[in-house]
RNA sequence: GCUGGUGUAGCACAGUCGGUAGUGCAGCUGAUUCGUAAUCAGCAGGUCGCGUGUUCGAGUCACGUCACCAGCUCCA
């Protein structure tokens, strides 16, 4: 047996012991607010939840009683024991027991499932376990109810909103408050205080969701954009832009108008409808059908650089990550069927060179056919067996989404992970039969005659937003240097060295480096605590010992000191430094 | 959109029982010319998110509304 069998190195455990723990909180619960309904309580990756029905709400200031009352159950060591009822009886019992919830999950169970129940105390609960022996099991001292908010009954968002209390707990109260440092540590890196705070960009009541880039934002993105030109031309893209308006009729050819409308922005133009764009991809279309193509000019790599708006959720907004508008790296590829699998490995081959150019760990998920969609089931098993094979050629992992795909077309979706774990969707890559169809797109095949190309529809960065929120949270602000907003920082010691200063800025700046001078009257010291805290790469110090010499002193934003050197011999170490890009 | 919470100066916050606003940082002015994360002093800065109501009187109470935060739902 292994040695790690009773601790949270063991997954089994660690979601058993916090699943315990949830049960005493619904015990808490039903002792000091007993009219309220158990609806599920499960292990979480960062701890537990349960859901009740309660008439009045459970408020934050309700979480500390309910604490003090968990710590009581555990110090009554009550022990845990199973039972199972047969079907009808379980039902009765959960009757008797005024739990409408806890009825209607047992009317849900498949008629030959084992119907079980887990009793401590006065507390009866049904579950399917497994549970810790007894409540003493759980630390008192190592568990902390978090937040309480509102979840639907099974995630349905047409049935009634439930309260839902947020907990975590660990074996030591050690772990307890390394974790509780360990988020507070996260916060600091969000990517909403950091872009106030380096004046990156700005969000404003007066435009909910529709973010304003500041001139060091702006400075960030336009050197990111920079880099993605110069990618896409080594994989032989083209560039082209499409408008944000465009006509009704052409939304409702393209299928968006059936099954995107309530995401969609309308306008009038002339009295005629029309739409502002959610997706780039019926621009794309006509551009390609401004002329005839020929199977020798396949594959065609459209980019896009395309404004999309979409209008979210108001509740679904969440900083540069969840906006109403954004910029999506996009391309259209059209090509032939069997260029399909090289074309999807190219695109897969550029999104591993970005994604390892930042630093950037994802997953990918495969989405499979929804519910709503366009086209035949045949084309959708086609396209999705096309793109499993590919990654998987290229010895890649997936996971399954099943029915999460585009209503055009399946798609492999790359998620990358922020700083507290959290994963966002950038990458995507959508296989599409339909759109060609629609819009009766051609090519001139070796035999003379007319075919239909098919498309992938791919995003690298994803949205442009989201992904700086993604790296400043990665980088905590602190971004590499060919990134940086500002790259160099000079402060003179004291007035006398002011020249010099400038003179060496000013050499700085002519070799391309984004670079500014603090020449204010203050201490050394502070001028150097401002820059950090603006997380500067390099600050370069000179005084009159430099200003003799003719040196300078440099500090880096994570060495501190570096001592002094040539002006010659930093350049050559911070060209290097930005010419590869480096990390 | 839903549930709960929050909204006071550019930023981070305080403001008791209802009696028309404070602190720190930033800013400005002056002094200081200093060697690697905050020099000192002075000055200025607010329709307390917005609207309506209750009250002799509202930052404080009520209702409405907008935005934000946590989560749910949805997603690049």
């Amino acid at each position: 047996m292994a040695d790690n069998q009773y601790t949270f190195e063991n997954k089994e455990f660690k979601d058993t012991y916090r699943h315990t723990t949830s049960h005493i909180l619904a015990q808490a619960v039903k002792r000091l607010y007993p009219d309220v309904k158990l609806a599920i309580g499960p292990a979480i990756d960062d701890g537990f939840y349960y859901d009740f029905d309660a008439e009045k709400p459970i408020t934050p200031e309700m979480l500390e009683a309910l604490e003090a009352e968990m710590k009581k159950i555990c110090k009554e060591k009550l022990p845990l024991e199973r039972f199972e009822l047969p079907r009808e009886e379980a039902i009765k019992l959960m009757q008797e027991k005024d739990e409408p919830y806890k009825v209607e999950l047992i009317q849900d169970l498949p008629e030959d499932a084992v119907i079980s129940f887990y009793k401590q105390g006065e507390f009866t609960d049904l579950c399917a376990g497994p549970h810790l022996d007894n409540t003493s099991r759980v630390k008192a001292n190592a568990f902390k109810l978090t937040s309480c908010t509102g979840a639907y009954w099974r995630g349905d968002s047409s049935r009634k909103m439930l309260q839902r209390v947020y907990g975590t707990c660990f074996q030591k109260k050690e772990e307890l408050e390394a974790y509780l440092q360990r988020i507070e540590e996260a916060k600091k890196r969000d990517h909403r205080k950091l872009g106030k705070e380096l004046g990156l960009f700005a969000l404003m009541e007066e435009g909910p969701g529709f973010p304003f880039f500041l001139p060091k934002g702006m400075t960030l993105r336009n050197t990111l954009l920079e880099y993605w030109r110069e990618v896409h031309k080594r994989y032989g893209y083209v560039e082209i832009s499409t408008p944000i308006i465009l006509n009704q009729d052409l939304w409702h050819r393209s299928g968006h108008w059936d099954h995107y409308k309530d995401n969609m922005y309308t306008t009038l133009i002339d009295e005629e409808p029309f739409a502002v764009k959610p997706m780039n991809c019926p621009g794309g279309m006509l551009v390609y059908k401004l002329e005839p193509h020929s199977y020798k000019e396949l594959p065609i790599r459209a980019a896009e650089l395309g404004l999309v708006h979409r209008h979210e959720l108001s509740g679904a907004l969440h900083g540069l990550f969840r906006v109403r508008c954004f910029t999506q790296d996009d391309s259209h590829i059209f090509m032939t069927r069997d260029q399909m699998k090289d074309e999807i490995q190219n695109v897969v081959k550029l999104f591993d060179e970005v994604y390892s150019k930042f630093g950037l760990q994802y997953k990918i998920e495969l989405s499979t056919m929804p519910e709503d969609h366009i086209g035949e089931l045949a084309d959708w098993e086609f396209a999705q067996d096309t793109l499993k094979n590919a990654i998987t050629d290229m010895g890649k992992e997936y996971e399954l989404n099943e029915g999460d795909g585009a209503f055009y077309g399946p798609k492999l979706d790359f998620h990358l992970q922020d700083s507290i774990g959290r994963t966002w969707q950038c990458g995507t890559i959508q296989l599409d039969f339909q759109m060609p169809e629609r819009f009766e797109l051609e090519y001139i095949g070796a035999d003379g005659e007319k075919h239909r190309p098919v498309m992938i529809h791919r995003v690298v960065l994803g949205s442009i937003e989201r992904f700086i929120g993604v790296i400043t949270e990665h980088f905590a602000g602190a971004f590499p240097f060919w990134l940086a907003p500002v790259q160099l920082k000079v402060m003179p010691i004291t007035d006398r060295s002011r020249e010099y200063a400038e003179k060496i800025a000013a050499e700085l700046d002519a070799k391309g480096f984004r670079v500014e001078t603090d020449v204010r009257n203050e201490k050394i010291g502070y001028k150097i605590r401002e820059a950090q805290v603006q997380k500067i790469p390099y600050m370069i110090v000179v005084g009159d010992k430099e200003a003799e010499a003719g040196t300078i002193a440099v500090r880096t934003r994570e060495g501190g000191d570096q001592g002094t050197m040539t002006l010659d011999e930093f350049v050559a170490k911070i060209t290097e430094q930005r010419d590869t890009r480096a990390l």
